[in-house]
DNA sequence: ATTCTACCCTGCAAGC
DNA sequence: TGCTTGCAGGGTAGAA
C-alpha cells in the first residue's frame, strides 16, 4: 500500500492525536510482523511521552521520552498496513495487531493484514540503525537532483525504475509513483539506468517531486484499504496516467498502454511516449 | 560492487 | 459451490 505520500498522510493524520500525549498501555495481539516486535515494547514505552514524530522514507518514527527509556519507535506499514487514531471502545478487527493508547483514551491501532511491516524500537541512535542508515535522499529534498541521480546511475545497468525504486538511491519511491514518474519524464522503464542522460533525469526530478507533493495533498493513493490516520481514503488514485491502466489509452498520445513486469512488479508505460533508446 | 532469486503473509479476483 | 492460481502499495537476506 503505502509509499511516501500515504505514509506521510498518516503521520499527519495521527500527529495532532497524539503529540505530548503519555503513553498508558500497549497491547501487542500479534508479535510476528516482518521481523519480531520486541517482546518488552510495553515496558519500554508505557509511561513514556510522545515528543516528536518524523517521517523518513516510508519509515514513521516516534520519540517516546520516559523513564525507563529513551528513544525511537519505529513503524513501516509494509504493503497492506495502517494505522489510525481510534477510540477506545472501537471494535478490534482481524489483523489489528498493536494499540498504544494514552492517558486520555485515545488510541494508536496497527493493523497490518499481510504483516510486511514492522514495529521496533530503535534507542536514541536512530540513524545508525541498519534500515535507516543506508537510505538515500528524501525526494522532497534538495539533494534529491538531477546531478545527484545521474551521477549516482554511472554504469549502472539495471533498468531505470528498479534504479529509482531502490531506497538506498532515493526514498519514498514504491511502484506506482515510479511508473507515474516516468512516464511524465518519457523515460522507458527497462531503460539502463546508466544510459538515462542528465537532461531526462532532470525532469524525471521535477516529475517525482511534483506528483508526491500533489498525492500528499490529495491524502494518497487508496487503490483498495488505504486509509489516513483519520480513517478516510486518499483521492491521488484518481489522478493515475498510467499505474493501473494498461490496455487503456495513453493520455497524451492515445496509444495503448503496456503492462510488462519488472523484478515482478507491474510496469505500465506509453511505448510511443516512453521509447527505448 | 551489482544484480538476481526467494521469501515473508493474507485476501481477493479470475479461471476451471 | 468449491478449488487452484496469480497478483497486490514493501523490502531484506543471501546467492550468483
Amino acid at each position: 500500500m503505502p509509499e511516501l505520500p500515504e505514509v506521510e498522510t498518516t503521520k499527519n493524520g495521527i500527529a495532532p492525536h497524539i503529540q505530548h500525549k503519555t503513553i498508558h498501555r500497549v497491547t501487542v495481539r500479534q508479535p510476528q510482523l516482518r521481523w519480531p516486535i520486541p517482546s518488552n515494547l510495553s515496558i519500554l514505552l508505557e509511561g513514556s511521552v510522545v515528543t516528536d514524530i518524523q517521517r523518513r522514507a516510508k519509515y514513521l518514527l516516534l520519540h517516546c521520552d520516559g523513564e525507563s527509556a529513551t528513544g525511537w519507535l519505529m513503524i513501516h506499514l509494509g504493503m497492506s498496513g495502517n494505522l489510525r487514531v481510534v477510540q477506545p471502545e472501537a471494535d478490534i478487527q482481524k489483523h489489528d495487531h498493536v494499540d498504544i493508547a494514552f492517558a486520555d483514551g485515545t488510541t494508536l491501532r496497527y493493523q497490518d493484514p499481510r504483516r510486511f511491516g514492522c514495529v521496533l524500537w530503535l534507542g536514541e541512535d536512530k540513524d545508525s540503525h541498519k534500515l535507516l542508515a543506508k537510505l538515500g535522499p528524501e525526494p522532497l529534498s534538495d539533494d534529491f537532483n538531477a546531478d545527484y541521480l545521474y551521477g549516482k546511475a554511472k554504469g549502472r545497468k539495471v533498468a531505470v525504475k528498479q534504479f529509482v525504486m531502490n531506497q538506498e538511491v532515493v526514498t519514498g519511491i514504491g511502484n506506482i509513483y515510479a511508473n507515474e514518474a516516468l512516464f511524465k519524464a518519457g523515460i522507458h522503464p527497462q531503460q539502463p539506468a546508466g544510459d538515462v542522460p542528465l537532461g531526462q533525469y532532470s525532469v524525471f526530478v521535477t516529475a517525482a517531486k511534483s506528483t508526491l507533493a500533489k498525492a500528499i495533498e490529495q491524502g494518497g493513493t487508496t487503490l483498495k484499504d488505504f486509509v489516513g490516520g483519520d480513517g478516510k481514503p486518499g483521492y491521488f488514485q484518481q489522478s493515475l496516467l498510467v499505474y493501473g491502466r494498461d490496455g487503456q489509452p495513453c493520455t497524451q498520445c492515445g496509444t495503448e498502454l503496456t503492462l510488462i513486469r519488472l523484478n515482478g512488479r507491474a510496469s505500465v508505460y506509453c511505448p510511443s511516449c516512453q521509447p527505448l533508446r
